[in-house]
RNA sequence: GUGGUUGUAGCUCAGUUGGUUAGAGCACCGGAUUGUGGUUCCGGGGGUCGGGGGUUCAAAUCCCCUCAGCCACCCCA
């Protein structure tokens, strides 16, 4: 019987391992620039760690089971409950502002589609400790340089950023009573996906009235500072977008302005956020969100009886992939060794396997023929395998105690005497 | 979890109203080439036609179930 993986798990062949430690080797460059630290901490946790604060809503998607000891686990869905309980049990001693990052394997059990499997990488970047708007800023500039780094510019992607407080006052002065603000919210969460009539519809089914659901849609379609700045103007509330304008401002300074616009219907799905919000989109919007996150103040005092300001994003390796696939951003496969050492004879083995030894102990990744092949044959592997350099050694060779050195780009060929082969070869394998 | 749609070789696909032993290109392996690579030429392996059941003299083709991918809900790491 055919076994395959596990619907919504990755087989990761070379070609998209190679992928991988790319995405991962960028998010550990970006993230160390800022000065972040790696952590990580365990992929399965006690459900309770999860559905204590969700709610039961996220437990359906949880990927849990019991363990042989009876435990109630579930891999992790997400990591800030980890974050939290960490930076919570050691928060005295830690040195403020934090800033860490991971890249954890997250988990959740729910049908797949393109850009959403079952299990994804995720860079999480985390501000803690710090309640200025330059934190925000600073943290939506790690994103943004990420995706540059990858090579992506300012037409491939935007960074849609808002302010739940700011988005709190718009929507209670259209009307909404002040328990149904997060209905109102999820209204502007999908105000791209729904026709008005069915949110509005919506919204009445929740208790809204219909005058304030039409106000809703209206402020959810403010884009940009200056539409903000008019629609705030009169408002008891209006220095709430004081902290959001901050983070554009410094991100304008840093020179990012141009990746970044003010979208009021971000207010992101979880419910701890609580101040600047913030989802990164390719320009087509066709793909899902790259990358989502925001301000959560009360989060490390409600899991960890801990309060810290705090903010953070998430961005998964799966909708980046996509992207990076559409935009012709693929890794290029590097030449996969430097060096093949070619046996002319069984007899001159032994002296293939002592060079090439030599040239790996000095850091040259080096390959020879597994059993006795014809020269030709193994030149042919060399030539497929991406070598530089392709050494021969025959009885004729040992007897004169040289090598026969082949530059595969040049095609050209000399000989060297045994003592200063290894030199050569060096010099030669990094020059190209 | 609900609905729609697709499934033929490692990959991209062809396969007539059901009709002999299911094909092509690329990839892979071997040979031409037992002391010299990418090209070329020749040859080869590889398929339970996603799986199971049914209809039929005969099924890749028609019917049912199931699994998987994709899309839309749901939900949004």
């Amino acid at each position: 019987m055919k076994t395959q993986a596990l619907p919504g798990f990755r087989d990761f062949y070379p070609a998209e391992a190679a992928l991988r430690n790319h995405i991962f080797s960028v998010w550990r460059s970006v993230a160390g620039r800022y000065g972040f630290e790696e952590y990580d901490g365990p992929p399965l946790e006690p459900l309770k760690l999860y559905t204590d604060k969700s709610g039961s809503e996220i437990v359906q998607q949880l990927y849990n089971f019991l363990d042989k000891g009876g435990r109630e686990i579930s891999l992790r869905p997400e990591m800030t409950p980890t974050l939290a309980r960490m930076v919570a049990a050691r928060a005295q001693g830690l040195k403020k502002p934090i800033r860490w990052f991971s890249i954890p394997q997250l988990f959740r059990y729910e049908r797949q589609q393109r850009g959403r499997l079952r299990e994804h990488f995720q860079l999480n970047v985390d501000l803690i400790g710090e309640t200025s708007p330059l934190a925000d800023a600073e943290v939506i500039a790690v994103s943004i340089d990420v995706l540059r780094e990858l090579g992506l510019t300012e037409n491939d992607f935007k960074v849609r950023v808002s302010d739940r407080n700011v988005m709190r006052a718009l929507v209670l002065a259209a009307g909404v009573p002040e328990g149904l603000v997060d209905k109102a919210f999820a209204a502007c969460d999908k105000i791209d996906r729904e026709p008005a009539e069915v949110l509005i519809e919506k919204m009445v089914a929740g208790g809204i009235s219909e005058a304030a659901g039409a106000e809703v849609l209206k402020v959810a379609g403010i884009k940009g500072g200056e539409a903000l700045r008019a629609a705030l103007r009169g408002l008891a509330d209006e220095d709430s977008a004081k902290q959001l304008f901050e983070c554009i401002d410094s991100l304008r300074a840093m020179g990012l302005d141009g990746y970044v616009e003010i979208d009021c219907s971000i207010v992101r799905g979880l419910d701890y956020y609580t101040g600047i919000v913030f989802e990164l989109f390719d320009a087509g919007k066709s793909l899902r969100a790259i990358c989502g996150g925001g301000r959560y103040d009360n989060l490390t005092r409600d899991i960890g009886g801990v309060a810290l300001p705090a903010l953070g994003f998430g961005m998964g390796d799966v909708v980046l992939g996509e992207l990076l696939k559409d935009k012709g951003l693929l890794p290029r496969v590097e030449s996969q060794i430097s060096v093949f050492a070619v046996a002319v004879d069984s007899d001159d083995l032994p002296e293939v396997l002592s060079l090439a030894h030599e040239l790996r102990d000095k850091g040259l990744s080096v390959e020879y023929a597994l059993k006795g092949q014809s020269v030709g044959k193994q030149m042919k592997v060399a030539a497929s395998r991406d070598a530089r350099v392709v050494l021969v050694i025959g009885a004729a060779e040992r007897e004169e105690s040289v090598v026969v050195v082949r530059d595969m780009a040049a095609g050209t060929e000399t000989k060297v005497s045994r003592e200063l082969v290894i030199e050569r070869v060096t010099g030669l394998a990094a020059s190209i």
